[in-house]
DNA sequence: ATCGGTCTTGGTCATGCGGCCAAACCTGCC
DNA sequence: GGCAGGTTTGGCCGCATGACCAAGACCGAT
């Protein structure tokens, strides 16, 4: 496989012409890509070297181990997560909306992006106790960078008055991470699409407005009551 | 770790005298446990065993492979979360209700019942290539069970009159699901409080309602149309 | 008391793993 | 045009793994 590569540039002899620096990304993407497919412990150091296109001691000489490997593309994805939901809201003002457009950033870049969110989400387990903090503190960021823009929108008081933010966040990524499980490019709904869909969901609830309670604020309270403390 | 256990029921020469048919139980669960915490690939035979109580050769006297284990470990859930949700809903007629009380066995099974749910959710892509088709319809039949409920409350009229069934059902598994990636047992919650509060988020909605559209059918048609084929 | 079949034992085997390295290589700088 | 470092090569090593099995222990039936 490496060597009958009769595509590759003309008469290139052996080796060491592409961008230099280029070699980290194609590490990090190939792995990416066979982490998310066969998790990380079923993907071999042999087969992310060989789908970056280099052999194994290549790799070694990048990444230490195998754990660093996984570890560089979860900061990645964290940092990738954070920018791109930073650009989606850009200098939006209102605050529920800035959740929505959030939101679709998330979904987007895990169904469309490169893997590494999708591993951070689901491959958490795989990482080394000892790396485990640091990840765990940035994903922390990340979180808290969400739980700013909830409180912000039940702030403006556009949302019910009686909610649990940290709750809400649980909520809704679950929701929203659940889709890269089912999710398949080519199908008849964009992210985006599902991202609004789901947001729509979340805002205004499922349940027909002439077959409502009448007292909604009561009975939320009445159900946030018996979530909070306590077993009733 | 094997010959050191001084615990050991007195005089007990070697083997052989726990019930017949819990060693089956003894090493599903043992498995569940340990492929939760660690994954399928980073578990191996030798632990299961040891978990277990027995030695590895009595563990491929049971289940020929690993694999098998899996398998059996995946069916295992689908039978008892089909069976939990049955239990649950009872009698109930009211078709909205039954959908509370089937989220809260679904849910309560998954945080306190055995691993084996949570393996089938999380642990999907170690399932062997060959035996995925079988796993795959029962959990296709466990879903589809869950589509006639929302299509039953759906058809009740107390829901909102355009949904996409199938999307509803992805919502709602991903917001539960993905309690068991950040729920600890002994927190300030129980998995049935969880429940009901995911319940009222969906049903009716978190933004509260003087601060929402005059016509939510219309809005919620909108978003519909754009998210059923072709891009918009 | 003995027997037959069910189940467990404790170890072996080949395989493929992650981690590693010394030598060769290429490239830009003096 | 030669030199110094960063980079790649291709293969090696010790080890743990999944699979497997022959021998024996146990128990109920006779």
């Amino acid at each position: 496989m490496t060597k009958t590569d009769l595509t590759a540039p003309s008469s290139a002899p052996v080796a060491a012409q592409p961008p230099p620096e280029d070699a980290d990304e194609r590490i990090l993407k190939a792995a990416g890509k066979l982490f998310r497919e066969k998790g990380f412990a079923a993907t071999t150091v042999r087969e992310i070297a060989s789908a970056a296109n280099m052999l194994p001691g290549s790799l070694h000489y990048r990444y230490a181990s195998k754990d660093d490997v996984l570890l560089a593309l979860m900061n990645r994805a964290v940092k990738r997560a954070m920018s791109a939901v930073r650009t989606a809201i850009g200098d939006v003002k209102d605050p529920v909306e800035k959740v929505r457009l959030a939101l679709r950033a998330h979904l987007e870049l895990l169904c469309n992006g490169d893997d590494s969110l999708y591993v951070l989400l689901f491959d958490w387990r795989s990482l080394p106790a000892g790396a485990r903090e640091g990840v765990e503190r940035e994903r922390g960021r990340y979180e808290s960078f969400w739980d700013g823009m909830l409180y912000e929108a039940h702030g403006s008081g556009r949302a019910r008055p009686v909610l649990d933010i940290e709750l809400v966040r649980h909520f809704g990524f679950g929701a929203i991470n659940w889709v890269a499980t089912w999710y398949r490019p080519g199908g008849e709904r964009t992210p985006g699409q599902i991202a609004d869909t789901f947001f729509a969901y979340l805002a205004y609830g499922l349940i027909h407005e002439p077959s409502r309670p009448k007292d909604l604020d009561t009975h939320f309270a009445a159900v946030m009551a018996a979530s909070l403390k306590g077993q009733g």
